[in-house]
RNA sequence: GGGCGUUUAGCUCAGUUGGUUAGAGCAUACCCCUUACAAGGGUGGGGUCGGGGGUUCGAGUCCCUCAACGCCCA
C-alpha cells in the first residue's frame, strides 16, 4: 500500500463507487429494516458551497452512516430550495449585465431565463456536497418548484383557504422598496445605528404648540394623530384638540394613550399608522385615519403634496429644510436607533400599507407547541425549546405573498367585479378570471419538505415507508423560519411529527469568533480545505470541534492537526497490514489466551465502543470523535503498537499470531467507528484488509464485548507504562544520551511476575539493556523510580549526583506526601465514609494504601543516599 | 425591557447521572532521523475552572448573585 493516503486521487473514485452500488439508497438493507431518514435542509439553488453547508453535511451524513451501519434502511432525503428572492437577484444582474431587465422581457422570458439559469448552475451547490462525502439518495433529490413539490404547495394553500385560515386583505407589511415586495419580519434584520433625532413644534390649530421628535421627518406627512400620555402634565389641556401637519396643514387630532413614553424625546409622539407598526396599533385602538404617503419605490406619493415624487430620504432634507425656513424646528440631535434593514441587500425596510396574502397560523402554532410538550419532537439542546415555545405562543399571522416572479405562483382568481376564487385550476363559468401574480414566501414550500419530498398529498409507498421522519439537523438560526414551520405544517396536514428529533448546530465563525465574511476576508472556504487537507479532516475537524447548538471557531490549525490524525490512522493500518502480510487475519483470541497488553487494548477498545455509542446515542458525536482520536493515537499507537513489536519480530509463533489478531480486530474495529466521521480514509483502508466481502460503508457498527473488559490488565499496564514513563523522565533528568542503553534493577514488590514477564517492553520502550532484581543491597549510584511498592534504579554511575537525586527525590515525596494528607483527611471524616458510594471509598482506600508505599519506598532511598554522604 | 448562551493553560476548545492528581490540540522548552509514521517519536513547563455567596462528605459540574462579552425576542 502506498505510504500516505492520496485524499485528491481517492476521494471523488470511492465516493463513485459508493453511489453506483447503490449504498446511499435505504434499499441497500433488508426490507424489513427500521428506517432512520433525514430530510436534508435544502440548500439555495444558487448557493456555493460554505461552513455551515459542511456542518450540516457533516453531522448529518454521520447520523446517516452510524444509522446505516446499524443495519437501519437509512434515507437521507437531499435537495434544493428555489430560493426566491436570492434566484431572482442572479438572474436579474445577468440581465443588468446583458442591458436588459425583467419588466423589459416580461414574466414568462424571464422565468424562462430562470429555469435556464438553474438547469445551467443549479448543481453547483449539489456537486459541492458530494465532495464532503454526503451519503444521500441523489435519485430521491428534489427541487421545492419541481412539478411534485409544487403540487402539494398548491394543495396545501387551497386546503388552508377553503379552512378558513387564509385571508388576503391591507395590512401594514415590511416592504422592500428595491425588490418591490413584501417580506417577512424574519427577513429584517434589526440593529442599532448612529442617525439622527429630530425635534419641532406641532402647530394647533389655537396658535399654540406641541413639541414632538421623530427619527424619520417624512412620515410627518403621513401623521394622523399626536398622541400624549393622559396624565401628562404638560399636555394635558391639549387633548381632543387639533394640530395641523406642518406644510401641509392638514389637520389631525391631539389623542392621550398610556402607550407614550413620557421619559422619551418630548413625551409627546406623532403617529404615522401607514408607516410604523407601533402607530399602526394606534389607529386600531383610536380609530386614526391611515394615509399612505410613499409609493412602492418608496418615493413619495400624491399624499405627500409638493414632495410628490421625491426619493424618502431626499423628502426627509426637503421637508425639514422648509420647516426649519416656516419656523417649526427646534433641534436635531445625534440618536442610537434601531434601523430595519432587508436581510438581502441591505437596504432600509419601509413598513408600508399593502394587499397582502395572511395565513392564521395560530391555530397550528398550538398543535406545534404541544407536540414538543408533550415530547412526541424532543429539540436538541434543549433549552431551544423554550425559544421554541416563547415565539409560537406569540406568533402574528403570516404574510405568504410575495412581489416577485420566481417562485410558487398564488392559486387565485379574480373576477371583473372582484370577487376571489382559490382552487386548483381556474373557473370556468365564462367570465374572465384574472389570475394572481404574487407568488409564495420561499418558506412556505420548505415548510412541507419532509413529507412533500416524499410524495404527499399522493399515498406513495415513500411516504408509507419512510414518513415521520426521525431526525432533523440544522442550524439554530433557522429555528423559526423553517423547522417551526415544518412542524405546523407536518402536524396540520399529515396528522403526525414530520420528526421525532431536532438536532441545531451553531455557526461556524473563525477562529476568533468573528463572523465570516467576504469584507473581513476571514471566510474558510471548505473546498479550499478539502483541495488542501481532504474531506475527512474537514469534518473531523467540525464535529470534534463543537457542542450541540454552540457556535464552532473554526481554525485552520486544527484541520491541519486532524489531517495529521489522518496519516496517523494511514500508518496504524499501513504497520498492522505490512505484518499481516499475506495471510488470513488470525481471528481475535479468547479472552484468557491474552497477554496483559493484549488484553489491556482489547478492554480499552470494549470500553471504548461502549462509550461511543453512549455518547452518539446522546448526540455528543464530539466527544465520541475525540474519544477514537485519544485511544487510537494515545493507547493503541503510542503503546499498543510498540509493545507488539517484541511478538511479531519474535520467534514465537502462537504469540505472533495472537498480537496479529489483536492489532487486526483493533483496526477493523476502529475503522468501523470512524468510518461515520472519515468516510473516505477509512473505507480505503478497509479495501487492504483481506477477505473483505463488504465495503465499510455497509458492514456492521461494533458492539461492546464485556468479557474483554479487564481491568486486571488495565491495571497491570498502568504500573508498566509508569514505571517506563519514570524511566524515561530519569533519563531525560540526567542526561543519558538517547541511543545509550543502560541497565536496569528493579525491586518488583508484589508484582515479581508481571515484571519478569514484560522484561521485553523495558528493553524496548525504556532503553534497558538488561534487567534484573534487587537481591542483596539497592545499587548506591542509581536514580530511583517509584511506582506504588516498586522501586526501579537506574545505575547511572557517575551521572548521579548524591545531593541532586536526593533532591529530585525530596520532591517526588512531597508531592506524594501532599495527596496522602488529602486523601488522609478525606478518609478521617466519618461523614465522608458514611455516605460517599462505597466504590468510592474504596478507591480512596487504594489509592491511600498504593501511595503510603510509594512514601515509604521514597523515604527508605533518602535515608539510603544520607548515609552515603 | 424579557430570555438564552459564553467565561477552564499564551491561543482554540473538551469536560452530561457531582467523586482519582481538571484534559486535548496548537504554541512553547529540551532530547531524538530508534526499520509503521519527521505529516514523526520521547520528556517537560504552563490552569486557585470570570468574581462572590450557598447546597453537599465532596462542586469546573447544582443553586443564588454580580460582572464582561455574545445571541435571540420585544
Amino acid at each position: 500500500m502506498p505510504k500516505n493516503f492520496n485524499h485528491a486521487e481517492a476521494e471523488e473514485r470511492i465516493y463513485n463507487h459508493w453511489e453506483q452500488n447503490g449504498w446511499f439508497k435505504p434499499e441497500a438493507t433488508a426490507e424489513d429494516a427500521e428506517t432512520f431518514v433525514i430530510s436534508m435542509p435544502p440548500p439555495n439553488v444558487t448557493g456555493a458551497l460554505h461552513a455551515g453547508h459542511a456542518m450540516f453535511v457533516t453531522l448529518e451524513d454521520l447520523m446517516i452512516r452510524h444509522a446505516r451501519m446499524r443495519g437501519k434502511a437509512a434515507l437521507w432525503v437531499p435537495g434544493t430550495d428555489h430560493a426566491g428572492i436570492a434566484t431572482q437577484l442572479q438572474v436579474e444582474k445577468l440581465l443588468r449585465e446583458e442591458g436588459t431587465n425583467r419588466h423589459e422581457i416580461g414574466r414568462e422570458e424571464f422565468l424562462r431565463r430562470t429555469w435556464q439559469w438553474k438547469a445551467q448552475y443549479g448543481g453547483t451547490i449539489t456537486r459541492q456536497l458530494r465532495r464532503l462525502g454526503a451519503s444521500c439518495d441523489w435519485e430521491r433529490e428534489r427541487f421545492t418548484l419541481d412539478d411534485g413539490l409544487s403540487g402539494a404547495v398548491q394543495e396545501v394553500f387551497v386546503r388552508l383557504w377553503e379552512q378558513g385560515l387564509i385571508y388576503r386583505g391591507p395590512r401594514l407589511v415590511n416592504w422592500s422598496p428595491g425588490l418591490q415586495t413584501a417580506v417577512s419580519d424574519l427577513e429584517v434584520d434589526r440593529e442599532e445605528e448612529r442617525g439622527k433625532l429630530y425635534f419641532f413644534n406641532y402647530p394647533t390649530e389655537d396658535g399654540d404648540h406641541i413639541p414632538v421628535a421623530t427619527t424619520r421627518p417624512e412620515t410627518i406627512l403621513g401623521d394622523t394623530a399626536v398622541c400624549v400620555h393622559p396624565d401628562d402634565p404638560r399636555y394635558k389641556h391639549l387633548i381632543g384638540k387639533n394640530a395641523l401637519v406642518p406644510i401641509l396643514n392638514r389637520p389631525i387630532p391631539i389623542i392621550a394613550d398610556e402607550y407614550v413614553d413620557r421619559e422619551f424625546g418630548t413625551g409627546a409622539l406623532k403617529v404615522t399608522p401607514a408607516h410604523d407598526f407601533n402607530d399602526y396599533e394606534l389607529h386600531k385602538r383610536h380609530g386614526l385615519a391611515l394615509v399612505s404617503v410613499m409609493n412602492p419605490d418608496a418615493t413619495m406619493n400624491a399624499q405627500a403634496g409638493i414632495y410628490q415624487g421625491l426619493d424618502r430620504f431626499e423628502c426627509r432634507q426637503r421637508l425639514w429644510a422648509d420647516m426649519e425656513l416656516a419656523g417649526l424646528t427646534i433641534e436635531v440631535r445625534d440618536h442610537q436607533y434601531v434601523v430595519p434593514r432587508s436581510q438581502r441587500g441591505g437596504e432600509v425596510i419601509e413598513p408600508m400599507l399593502s394587499t397582502q396574502w395572511f395565513l392564521k397560523i395560530k391555530p397550528l402554532a398550538e398543535k406545534a407547541v404541544q407536540a414538543v410538550r408533550d415530547g412526541r419532537i424532543t429539540i436538541v439542546p434543549e433549552r431551544f425549546e423554550k425559544v421554541y415555545y416563547h415565539w409560537l405562543e406569540n406568533i402574528e399571522d403570516w404574510c405568504i405573498s410575495r412581489q416577485l416572479w420566481w417562485g410558487h405562483r398564488i392559486p387565485a382568481w379574480y373576477s371583473p367585479d372582484g370577487e376571489i376564487f382559490v382552487g386548483r385550476t381556474a373557473p370556468q363559468d365564462g367570465r374572465t378570471w384574472t389570475p394572481e401574480l404574487d407568488v409564495l414566501d420561499t418558506w412556505f414550500s420548505s415548510g412541507l419538505w419532509p413529507f412533500s419530498t416524499l410524495g404527499w398529498p399522493a399515498d406513495t409507498p415513500d411516504l408509507k415507508r419512510y414518513y415521520p421522519t426521525q431526525m432533523l439537523e440544522t442550524g439554530y438560526d433557522i429555528l423559526f423560519f423553517w423547522v417551526a414551520r415544518m412542524i405546523m405544517m407536518g402536524l396540520w396536514f399529515t396528522d403526525e411529527v414530520p420528526f421525532r428529533e431536532v438536532y441545531l448546530h451553531g455557526l461556524v465563525r473563525d477562529k476568533d469568533g468573528r463572523k465570516m465574511s467576504k469584507t473581513l476576508g476571514n471566510v474558510i472556504d471548505p473546498l479550499d480545505m478539502i483541495d488542501q487537507y481532504g474531506a475527512d479532516p474537514l469534518r473531523y475537524t467540525l464535529v470534534t470541534g463543537s457542542t450541540p447548538g454552540n457556535d464552532i471557531n473554526l481554525d485552520v490549525a486544527r484541520i491541519e492537526r486532524n489531517w495529521k490524525f489522518v496519516n496517523k490512522i494511514w500508518q496504524i493500518a499501513n504497520f498492522t497490514l505490512s505484518n499481516l502480510g499475506d495471510d488470513e487475519i488470525p481471528p481475535l483470541p479468547h479472552s484468557k489466551d491474552l497477554d496483559v497488553p493484549s488484553a489491556w487494548i482489547v478492554s480499552r477498545l470494549n470500553t471504548l465502543i461502549a462509550l461511543v455509542q453512549r455518547l452518539i446515542d446522546n448526540h455528543q458525536y464530539g466527544e465520541a470523535g475525540r474519544q477514537l482520536d485519544e485511544f487510537l493515537w494515545g493507547e493503541f499507537a503510542d503503546w499498543y503498537i510498540e509493545i507488539s513489536k517484541a511478538a511479531l519480530y519474535g520467534t514465537n509463533i502462537d504469540a505472533r499470531r495472537n498480537t496479529l489478531g489483536v492489532l487486526t480486530h483493533v483496526l477493523d474495529s476502529s475503522l468501523r467507528l470512524l468510518h461515520p466521521y472519515m468516510p473516505f480514509v477509512t473505507e480505503e483502508l478497509w479495501s487492504y484488509l483481506p477477505n473483505r466481502n463488504r465495503p465499510l460503508i455497509m458492514s456492521s457498527w461494533p458492539t461492546a464485548d464485556n468479557q474483554y473488559l479487564n481491568p486486571d490488565a488495565e491495571r497491570k499496564m498502568t504500573m508498566l507504562m509508569d514505571l517506563i514513563r519514570g524511566i524515561r523522565l530519569a533519563r531525560e533528568e540526567y542526561g543519558v544520551e538517547a541511543g545509550k542503553k543502560t541497565s536496569l534493577i528493579i525491586q518488583p514488590g508484589g508484582n515479581a511476575d508481571l515484571i519478569t514477564h514484560h522484561t521485553h517492553l523495558f528493553m524496548r520502550l525504556a532503553n534497558t539493556s538488561d534487567l534484573q532484581f534487587v537481591t542483596g543491597h539497592a545499587p548506591e549510584n542509581a536514580a530511583s523510580i517509584v511506582v506504588g511498592d516498586m522501586t526501579a534504579y537506574l545505575p547511572l554511575n557517575d551521572l548521579i549526583d548524591v545531593a541532586s537525586e536526593t533532591a529530585r527525590l525530596q520532591a517526588e515525596i512531597e508531592k506524594v506526601r501532599a495527596q496522602i494528607s488529602k486523601t488522609e483527611s478525606q478518609l478521617g471524616n466519618a461523614q465522608f465514609v458514611e455516605r460517599a458510594r462505597k466504590d468510592v471509598v474504596e478507591r480512596e482506600r487504594g489509592k491511600l494504601a498504593d501511595l503510603q508505599s510509594s512514601v515509604s519506598r521514597l523515604s527508605e532511598r533518602i535515608a539510603a543516599l544520607e548515609k552515603l554522604r
